[in-house]
DNA sequence: GTCGGTAATTATCTTTTGTTAATTCAGCCC
DNA sequence: GGGCTGAATTAACAAAAGATAATTACCGAC
C-alpha cells in the first residue's frame, strides 16, 4: 500500500513527476520525527542523507574557537536538509543539526538517491532543479552580506520569512545574519523607536 | 584540425574525460579575448554564456542605491563564471561583469550546452561535479561571513588567494569582504603594526 | 501561582566601522 | 621627467557593533 504521507512529500519537492516516476523514492524514503533538542545530525558523524523536512525547524550550528555556538543556519518545512561536507566531500560533519520543534522529515541515502535517479531521465532533471534552486539560494544569500548592512539584512529577512521570526530565538537569527544577539537586540529598537 | 587551445582549456575543466567526449564541447566552444577595462556582460544584458577563463581576471560589481560601485565577485583564471540570473532564472543581468586586465576566455551557450551533455552521461557527470563545486564554494563563503569578521575575513581571504591580493585593488577586494575601502585600509595597517 | 532558568533588553565601555575629506602615493600618458 | 588621475592611506568625527554585566521579561515545571 502506498503511504500517502511520503507521496505528498515528495510531491511538493518534485516538479512535473508523475507516480510512476518516484515509486523508487517512495519505497526508499524514510519517515523519521525528532523531538524539541534533539540532535539529528552531531559534528563529526558520518550521516549522508538527504533530508525533506516536513513539518518542524532545524538549526544549524558550529562551536567557536571560544566555545559559542553559532548558528548557521535555520531550515524549516518544505525544505531540504543535508550536510554538504559530508555528503559531497566524505567529511564528517562540521555542524550539529538540531531539532528546536517537534520536526519530521523524510530522508534518503544520498548514494542510493543518485542510484535510483540514474535510473530515470525524469528525476535527474528533477535533481538539478533542485540544485538550481539551492544554488540560487546560496548566492542571494551571499549578496545580503555584500551589499546589505546588518539593519538591512535583518529586515531583508523578516521580510522574507515573516513566520519564522517569531518561531525562533532572536539569538539564533542574530548569528545567521552575521551579528550578535544583543546588537540585533539594539537594531530592533531602534527600528521600533523609528516607527513611531 | 583540433585547436589545441581549447582542448587544453576544456580539459583543465573536467575530470576523467576523453578526447572523444569532448568532441561536442570542442567544436562548440568559442575563444574571446576582452581588452582590460572591457566589459563582458552589463547589467540588464541576457547573455546566456558560461564562460571559462583562461587567464586574465573579471570583476562583478552591482550599483548600489547611492550610486556607487559595489563588487560582489572576483574570477581568474582557471574559473568558471556566468550570470546565473541570466542562465536559471531567464532574467536580465543583475550585475556588470568588466575585465580588469586583458582576459581570455572560452564560452559556451547554456542551451547548447546542455544540449551537449544530455547526449554523453560522461560530461553529465562532469557538469555535476562542477556544480557541486560551485555550490561548495557558495557555501563556504557564506560561512566566512557568518563566523569571521571583517579582519578575519580579509586574512582568510589573503591565504587563500596570495596572488590575487596583490593583482587588484584593495577596494574591490574590501567590497566582496563586506566592508569598506576605508576599513580594510585600517584593517591592513593594524594587522601590520601587531607584526613589527 | 511561585520558582528557576534562559532569553531579551538595557546599560556601560571599548573597539571597530562608516563617512567625508585631506593627504600621500603610484602608475601612466604625453 | 612633469603632470594628471585615481588608489590608498590617514585623520576626524559620528554611528554602530562587540563585550560584559545587570536587569527585566518570559516560559515551563512543579
Amino acid at each position: 500500500m502506498i503511504d500517502l504521507e511520503k507521496l505528498r512529500t515528495i510531491y511538493k519537492f518534485s516538479k512535473n513527476l508523475k507516480l510512476q516516476d518516484i515509486q523508487g523514492l517512495l519505497s526508499s524514503a524514510k519517515k523519521k520525527t525528532y523531538a524539541a533538542d534533539e540532535y539529528m545530525i552531531q559534528a563529526g558523524e558520518y550521516k549522508r542523507n538527504i533530508y525533506l523536512i516536513r513539518k518542524g525547524l532545524i538549526r544549524v550550528f558550529q562551536i567557536s574557537e571560544k566555545g559559542e555556538e553559532i548558528t548557521t543556519n535555520l531550515r524549516w518545512e518544505n525544505q531540504i536538509i543535508a550536510d554538504i561536507n559530508c555528503i559531497l566531500f566524505n567529511e564528517g560533519s562540521a555542524a550539529y543539526f538540531q531539532a528546536l520543534e517537534e520536526t519530521e522529515v523524510l530522508y534518503l541515502d544520498y548514494d542510493l538517491l543518485q542510484k535510483i535517479i540514474s535510473e530515470n531521465p525524469k528525476l535527474e532533471a528533477n535533481r538539478k532543479y533542485l540544485f538550481q534552486k539551492i544554488l540560487k539560494r546560496a548566492l542571494d544569500r551571499i549578496e545580503t552580506f555584500v551589499l546589505l548592512n546588518p539593519e538591512e539584512r535583518y529586515l531583508n529577512f523578516v521580510k522574507s520569512n515573516p513566520d519564522i521570526v517569531n518561531r525562533v530565538h532572536n539569538k539564533y537569527i542574530a548569528h545567521t545574519l552575521g551579528i550578535t544577539p544583543v546588537s540585533l537586540s539594539r537594531i530592533r529598537a531602534r527600528i521600533a523607536s523609528r516607527k513611531k
